[in-house]
DNA sequence: CGCTTTTGACCTGCGC
DNA sequence: GCGCAGGTCAAAAGCG
């Protein structure tokens, strides 16, 4: 595949050399070092294996991530927001409008006061909408979804496009927060929340144990798609959508505690070390995750 | 008893 | 200006 799946079967090789070597230089091989030798060599094999198929995972999740980065840029500059029926298009769009800088979209003078008014109001709501997909049992009728913060529901509407009631939230973990969430089914998988969350948290998050709790997960930004389904349909054609099923690496089966040679251990730790610093999304990622951890403690310290 | 959830009323913005 | 639909408020109900 690339210099990651080559360097994997080198390992194998190495290691394998080592310990013919070993062999070599010793005195003339006993029955039960030979076997040894193939057990290990088995061993070395299955775990080749096994590194190949995580590689493969890997490469999979990060060739969808960069379609999707590279998709969100196109459709930030490009994308000509569709005829809505309601809303304006500072609140509709204000994620995108925000990166265009909506004031050179206009050039009307009649208008300087209300696009004022309009950018001004931009400003303030310069949120960031993003919605995620919880896939839930089809039995569970709530509303509820467990992504770590506490929310407070204010309202509930039935909403013309879908028959499933949209739950209103805010969020109760700091008064400061003005955090909103919306949560609706699916109109196509009843078994799919649609969660869509405007703004962004000032606090960290109170509970980082209970996110993700039994859920199947889908993402997505910007889009509008009701469904993981849905978005990739539309996403064929104009919606910047695109969901990860992070329900996918449940079959790769690789049981890190039956690795038990260190070598080898360190070797796959390297590997996977390597290649992930590689990737500029995973050290953000990884740079945010430890700014947060590091601000809740300086919080909880004092 | 206090907190959370429910739910009908009200507000606001947009299209006609 | 009116009607419609989404969003918010706040009193009532529910619950531990």
């Amino acid at each position: 595949m690339d210099q990651y799946s080559s360097s994997l079967v080198d390992t194998s090789l190495d290691l394998t050399i080592g310990v013919t070597r070993m062999r070599v230089e010793e005195d003339p091989p006993t029955s039960a070092l030979v076997e040894e030798l193939k057990r290990v060599s088995a061993e070395n094999k299955k775990l080749s294996e096994m590194l190949t198929l995580m590689y493969d995972n890997y490469n999979v999740l990060r060739k969808q991530l960069m379609e999707y980065v590279n998709k969100s840029n196109i459709t930030e500059r490009d994308q000509i927001s569709p005829p809505k029926k309601r809303k304006s298009p500072a609140r509709e769009d204000a994620f995108s409008s925000a990166v265009i800088g909506g004031v050179s979209e206009s050039s009307s003078t009649d208008q300087d006061e209300y696009l004022c008014k309009k950018q001004r109001e931009e400003t303030v709501v310069k949120e960031k909408v993003s919605r995620v997909y919880y896939k839930t049992e089809a039995s569970d009728t709530t509303l509820v979804v467990k992504d770590g913060y506490q929310w407070r529901k204010y309202g509930q509407k039935v909403t013309r496009d879908n028959p499933s009631p949209r739950a209103y939230f805010k969020c109760a973990c700091a008064p400061s927060c003005s955090v909103k969430k919306k949560v609706q089914r699916s109109v196509e998988d009843q078994s799919v929340l649609v969660a869509t969350y405007e703004g962004e948290h000032n606090h960290p998050m109170p509970s980082q144990i209970d996110s993700n709790n039994g859920l199947n997960r889908y993402i997505s930004h910007g889009g509008s798609a009701s469904t993981p389904a849905a978005a990739n349909r539309r996403n064929s054609l104009t919606e910047p959508v695109t969901t990860v099923d992070l329900t996918e690496s449940k079959k790769v089966t690789s049981p890190t505690s039956r690795i038990d040679f260190p070598e080898v251990h360190k070797l796959l730790v390297e590997q996977m070390a390597s290649s992930l610093t590689n990737d500029p999304n995973f050290t953000a990622a990884l740079a945010a995750a430890v700014t947060g951890k590091l601000y809740q403690q300086n919080h909880t310290e004092k």
